[in-house]
DNA sequence: GTCTATAGTGGGATAGAC
DNA sequence: GTCTATCCCACTATAGAC
């Protein structure tokens, strides 16, 4: 049994992928928690508190199952293939995960406050994906002219663009990750 | 001078630029228009169908802007290559327009009520696209081997994605225009 | 640490005059 | 059609007991 300020922010969690960050109520949270509102103040001292570390916490939870695609395979494309197509699964987690992100996206174009956890988290993982489309090109010399770090860049944002339209009902999982396969194709061709 | 009515879907869309659809204040609208808040309610009936109404103002004056990539020139690549680039401008309506756009995506995560406005103007947009990339397909037979439907849906996607990097200040304009131009070289090569 | 009870308030919505 | 005035509720947040 996690602790409380952890089932707190797991309810968070569940909470906002339902009704995002905006719609996220302190009272839903601690009904969905089963504990009181004052003990969400007591643990996290406002609401904007709250919203912060339940943002972090989907953070860190989110690398666990992206991590798994390097068990995978030892194919630089495919993990890179497998890491993308990771992001949009039934899960609830993942759908969880994806919803709160969207929302962090979303929110952080009016609330400076959110930019740099944004900033930061995005960095992050286009360097990953870069790291990987440059070990794919040292593996694959007709591949010597794409340029890693814009490749990774547009595959994360078509990925956060697709992601979007698949959690608003625009487009079906499937046709979602049909996208991203096209997408990782089209970026790892000789050019 | 706008009737009434259009005065107020004008303020706000500026508003939304400025604060989000769900900052969205009854009282900051009519303050902005310079009128009273029981007029607004009077003509939109109540917050959703003023919300309603001026997303679908924004769509369809998002339609003018970017027809103008038309007369630029006839080469469809061209062409299709500056109708993605006009939806990121540093020109305030058109900024209003992206905030607005995004704005709707991320609420209809969450609100079935706008999925389907959401849908028809998502799907318009690929088929437009698409219809373009097929005319650059027939000019250019090197081309044969691309799914313009499959895409088309890529291109929009991303650029929905990198427009949310660029108004959450992730992304700096020019570099997301890099990107865009690099993403419509990925997809229109030679298979 | 956790609760019950309640204060405070922002902002959606309406009544009724003109 | 448009305004002034006001109601009222949903939510955030706190006080104080245990």
């Amino acid at each position: 049994m996690p602790d409380r300020p952890t089932q707190i922010l797991e309810a968070a969690a569940r909470l906002i992928a339902r009704r995002g960050v905006r719609g996220l109520r302190v009272e839903e949270v601690s009904a969905e928690a089963g504990v009181s509102t004052a003990l969400i103040y007591y643990h996290f001292k406002d609401r904007t508190g709250l919203l912060r570390r339940t943002l972090e916490f989907i953070n860190r939870r989110a690398v666990r199952y992206t991590d798994a695609a390097f068990d995978l395979s030892d194919d630089p494309r495919t993990q890179l293939t497998e890491i993308l197509l990771r992001e949009l699964q039934d899960a609830p987690d993942v759908r969880e995960n994806s919803a709160a992100w969207g929302e962090l996206r979303a929110t952080a174009v009016f609330d400076p406050d959110l930019r740099e956890l944004l900033a930061t988290a995005t960095r992050e993982w286009n360097d990953d994906l870069a790291g990987l489309i440059h070990r794919a090109r040292e593996a694959d010399p007709a591949l010597s002219g794409v340029d890693a770090q814009a490749a990774a860049e547009r595959l994360t944002a078509l990925v956060e663009g697709v992601s979007e339209r698949w959690l608003s009902g625009t487009t079906s999982l499937q046709r979602a990750h049909e996208l991203i396969r096209g997408a990782v194709e089209a970026e790892l061709r000789p050019a």
